[in-house]
DNA sequence: ATATCTGCAAAGACTTTGCATGAGA
DNA sequence: TCTCATGCAAAGTCTTTGCAGATAT
């Protein structure tokens, strides 16, 4: 049997299978969605996608497949009050690379920034270093959301 | 009939009511939890705080109540990655200031810390001002979270 | 060959909703 | 008095778990 996974992240691959996990048709199915489709996707919006190339793969192998990117640090999840979770592509080849998010409480449009980023770096690594000695805390990492209203709802009147 | 709030936080009261809300003996009883007990709790932990007081009071109010102080400004939501909402009263009298959190992956203990406000400041207020123009986004609040894992946790070797 | 992985169905956890009763102003 | 608020129970939503069959290496 013949499988196609154009644009797969096949830089996940070795990291998938040097953590002892095996490299199946329906992990490469969700990898290549987390890298082609767009940011912040639910869990059933990649299921949704994936399903129309392998419609047998199900809801509960893409939250499981999600659960172990996550833990591999492979794929970053999210909150932004919506009360499902959003999963993307962490940082490397093909992630869209270390970004903040602008969401918009009215309507839940979710904007990618990279603005500002070096500034953020130095008061990210002055606050690291703080707050791991001050707490004896190892810190992996950190997000910073900012909430308002977007252009659109602000003309809607909402 | 006669009630007693120690430490209630009065100044909500008149938000409240001229917001058109009705104060009752459930909504202040709940502030009150909020005013006294450990920041970030979840909707069950201030249900059973409530009800030692008022063992009346149900945790569906408590959920309609804290999305009404929400939506008012008056409390924060948090998500923490534990999958269950958690409150804290905002800004003001009463409130613990601005403040950020530190929350530590294995155990899910949250750190509240204060450091670095001024420097932050200085990138949130940056950046607040490009996103605003850049995006046409009108920004309310922002969080910023760090995630890593505590002391504790580094101790048993988790 | 065999330890992992998968899909389905069912269970679980948190939160919201419908509706009749109760209570602020 | 007359809305608005409350409590209970039931429903809803997202996510996790149990288990037998399928699969990667």
């Amino acid at each position: 049997m013949h499988y196609r996974f154009p644009n797969e992240p096949g830089w996940c691959h070795g990291k998938i299978k040097n953590a002892g996990y095996r490299l199946t048709i329906p992990r490469r199915a969700i990898l290549q969605v987390l890298n082609n489709s767009r940011s912040h996707m639910s869990a059933e919006e990649i299921y949704l996608e994936v399903h129309k190339m392998y419609p047998a793969i199900g809801l509960t192998t893409v939250y499981r497949t999600l659960e172990m990117l996550v833990r591999m640090g492979l794929v970053s999840k999210f909150d932004f009050g919506d009360k499902r979770a959003r999963y993307e592509l962490a940082e490397g080849p093909g992630s869209k690379g270390h970004h903040h998010h602008l969401v918009c409480t009215k309507c839940g449009r979710i904007i990618d920034y990279k603005d500002f980023i070096d500034e953020e770096q130095e008061l990210i690594n002055k606050t690291e270093k703080g707050l791991s000695k001050k707490f004896n805390f190892e810190i992996h990492n950190h997000i910073i959301h900012f909430y308002g209203v977007c252009e659109s709802c602000r003309e809607k009147g909402l």
